[in-house]
DNA sequence: TTGCGTGCAAAGGTTTTGCATGGCA
DNA sequence: TGCCATGCAAAACCTTTGCACGCAA
């Protein structure tokens, strides 16, 4: 939402392009810098989060927070403007910290109703289901 | 949960009767001490912090963590095995940053939703929607 | 008496910030 | 050239933990 201009700095290419490359997981700051580590490639960690926060603002990665004490998870969504995935949710598991992503029709109702009875424009993009996932809920409680 | 016996302590009574008082609003562990502190009955925060959490196991007190960067907030829902019966819904707003929180029945059909169409248990209590309020949507861009 | 609760201080780990420098546009 | 990005280290932040003592049951 911010209206910053987007500077192309080799930086940021790198950890784009590592994004985009792991967008089926999720990934901690803290693995990227590790990564990049490993990769004789690094870059300050304080490059890392203040990138990391930029995309999430221009929406091309998702920021998943499950709780105040494990570090946060990154997911690369898609770049080209807003690629509005048709209704794409996401539901994250407590237990085993699977991110499933569900495309549902009927839960898109959900925006209109927050628009209409509350006056609260959503952001499927950013907004992340938590709960327990079938498996996990199946085996033990 | 947790099968602990449950000590009745000074401090326990006096923190479950501050969060009963306060059960309209979100109060933060920082909250619960400042106030503690401004009325003299100064309680070590590594006792808040156990006895709220320890309360949540107990089902007493809901938690909801915002965000990895703002304190967790906890909000009185009730003893004696008394379940809330509304889910408490929580909208952040993504420009002013305001937490907006709702009880709706409607929304609690979510849940069902997912529940029987994705084997999904959702857990109201840590699930935010990300979007724009009203104030802010019709305010300016 | 037993074992949990408490309090203090210090640690823990993630994320942010200050400031000087470097690089994109 | 102007402004943003970077990097390093230190700070900030919320929360947890270690340990000795106190207190409920």
């Amino acid at each position: 939402m911010t209206s910053r201009p987007i500077y192309k700095t080799k930086q940021r290419e790198i950890l784009l392009k590592y994004m985009k490359e792991n967008s089926s997981g999720h990934i901690t700051a803290a693995q990227v810098c590790d990564y990049l580590r490993a990769n004789g490639t690094s870059i300050g960690q304080a490059t890392v989060y203040r990138q990391l926060e930029k995309m999430v603002d221009e929406g091309i990665l998702n920021k998943y927070v499950i709780d105040g004490n494990t570090p946060a998870c990154f997911e690369y969504v898609g770049e080209n403007g807003h690629v509005h995935e048709h209704a794409c949710f996401h539901c994250k598991c407590e237990k085993c910290g699977r991110l499933i992503h569900m495309h549902c029709e009927e839960l898109e109702s959900i925006a209109g109703h927050l628009q209409k009875e509350h006056g609260f424009t959503l952001d499927p993009l950013r907004t992340v289901f938590y709960g327990v996932c079938e498996t996990c809920a199946g085996g033990l409680k």
